[in-house]
DNA sequence: CTGAAAGCGCTTACAG
DNA sequence: CTGAAAGCGCTTACAG
């Protein structure tokens, strides 16, 4: 059965049980004899080292805890993909922390320390510089390595791995322009994270490059752009060409647009940010920024287990590259 | 700092580590008097107990294990939504083991009885009615309470939530026959599934009971009909009705058939199943199943905290209702 | 290369 | 109502 303890493996093979976690910890510390013989009782027994025991004993889990705000999101489900796979890669386990609007994201953090992780990977896009400053204390305080993925901090000393989304912002504003667009607008959010503010502030650049007006729409909720944004805002504006700091947020304004009679892309260029499956699954489909985002969770995770073995990390702050699909829904 | 233990509260408070930890289990058996004393001294040390070492000595580590296989899927992290939320209300941490196509699903399930976790979800509806029991037994062998969620099992021992898949089958095929579509088409997966072996045979049932022969394709891909199963499987074929055992098939058939010059609903009604984000997005708007995900999840985790108390559970099988959302991809 | 022993930070009968 | 003590199943110096 299950229950096997380490002392039954040691009884049955005839040796001690500290030989017994060596054959498991430290083989190299065993005679080649002794460890197969070990190693046939555990096998014979079905042993597997009880971990909760093991994580007291030797002050290591190799657990690591996943900070989330919602799993909901087609980013973070892929981050975690990412995650999960390089995790099983170094035997670490997986626990989750989702914080929701309603809870206090410090007791939460606290929460996590007293579960004795390895190390935490913080996982948010909406995050503001002062919050990543608080997240920082609180795990520097208690010595317990962290990463930030997909998130966006110009704090030097604070480990992260994400795109650089000015720079995106940058780009596909100028790939508009370029087009001979102009009146484009970026499609926002009301609360501000600095991710989106980065990709504001590369639009904004682009824009001014081109001595035009930045124009930013903020969507009151986060995801959709409604048929009332849109009769309010855009119908006695021109607009041809627009933005979506989401994939989500380009689709429904694209879909109210051609909805209005606007002929996509021929007057009317939109793009969004991520590349997710809703760009695909749209009609036109939809030009987007490509985030790797899978690759973010995976190499954030990877260098959370660096930071784990206090190896000394040359490269805290990894910036992944990106790019622009184009499709139909630009020209 | 964080290094408060047991011992500092006690010390400080001028109790035993018994009294102390009485007090944060069994605080109705401690005076008031001293339970004020220790409370004041645990809130200014910030005393939290070390999880790990309650859960070695108390053998509960309140903490249920999450089996999923990937988590990119939107039903997936809806779920983990609902489970998450539930979890947190019940103070239970979330350890996620997501199997992939090259594990081995039995030795993964070893390797949550090793974690010590106190219940364990199983989501998957990509199940087999022989896994499931194979997957039901390492856990009874291991007394360790789990709950399939959104699995069909007919085994009435197995806890399991879910919605009537074959009910819902027939249901929207019936829609589709009541509107006068005579070559209804199941699209479903290559793969062999419980929940689409009920779906399909909800869907014949109605089909035959209107002395129709049912016809099923299957994608080669699981998620997708691409264009060249369309060519070669439909164009020569009549084809007024297709049903989607998820939406991103429906949703992606349809998009080739339009492409193709069909027109859709009039020609051609098109159906899904979930109601993800992808129906609401697509044009025309996808008729679909809504299955209450979310519910699921939240639902399942809930069963799973009564097994877990071996309160005596009177229904361990959960059927949620479904309904049809009607757009405008059907009449 | 191996064993005896202490200790990780808690919980829980058992006395009193 | 409270304390002393054993124990949860491991790891890890320390001897030998």
């Amino acid at each position: 059965m299950s229950n096997a303890t380490i002392y039954d493996v040691a009884g049955a093979a005839g040796v001690s049980l500290a030989t017994v976690s060596r054959v498991l910890n430290n083989p190299e510390k065993v005679k080649e004899e002794t460890r197969q013989r070990v190693l046939k009782v555990i096998k014979e027994l079905g042993y597997r080292p009880n971990v909760i025991a093991r994580g007291l004993a030797s002050r290591k889990t190799t657990t690591v805890g996943i900070v989330i705000s919602d799993v909901t999101r087609a980013s973070v489900a892929e981050m975690l993909g990412g995650i999960s796979d390089i995790a099983h890669n170094y035997k670490y386990s997986i626990k989750l922390f989702s914080i929701r609007e309603d809870m206090d994201v410090m007791d939460v953090l606290k929460d996590i320390v007293a579960e004795q992780v390895d190390g935490v990977l913080y996982l948010n896009d909406e995050l503001n510089e002062s919050r990543v400053e608080e997240v920082k204390e609180i795990f520097q305080d208690n010595q317990i390595p962290f990463v930030f993925a997909n998130v966006v901090s110009d704090d030097p000393e604070v480990p992260m791995v994400s795109i650089d989304y000015e720079k995106a912002g940058y780009e596909i504003t100028k790939m508009m322009l370029d087009h001979h667009r102009k009146n484009v607008y970026l499609l926002s959010t009301a609360r501000r994270y600095s991710v989106n503010d980065k990709k504001e502030a590369g639009y904004s650049k682009a824009m001014q490059e081109a001595g035009l007006e930045p124009k930013i729409f903020r969507t009151s909720g986060d995801t959709h752009v409604n048929r009332q944004h849109f009769k309010t805002f855009f119908s006695d504006k021109k607009v041809d060409a627009a933005i979506g700091v989401r994939d989500s947020i380009a689709v429904s304004f694209m879909n109210i647009a051609i909805d209005d009679g606007v002929k996509v892309p021929k007057d009317l260029s939109v793009a969004g940010f991520q590349n997710t499956k809703y760009a695909l699954l749209s009609r036109p489909n939809l030009t987007s920024i490509d985030v790797p985002v899978y690759d973010i969770g995976a190499v954030s995770m990877r260098l959370l287990t660096k930071l784990m073995n206090a190896k000394d990390v040359d490269n805290i702050r990894i910036i992944l590259p990106h790019y622009i699909v184009k499709r139909q829904s630009t020209i």
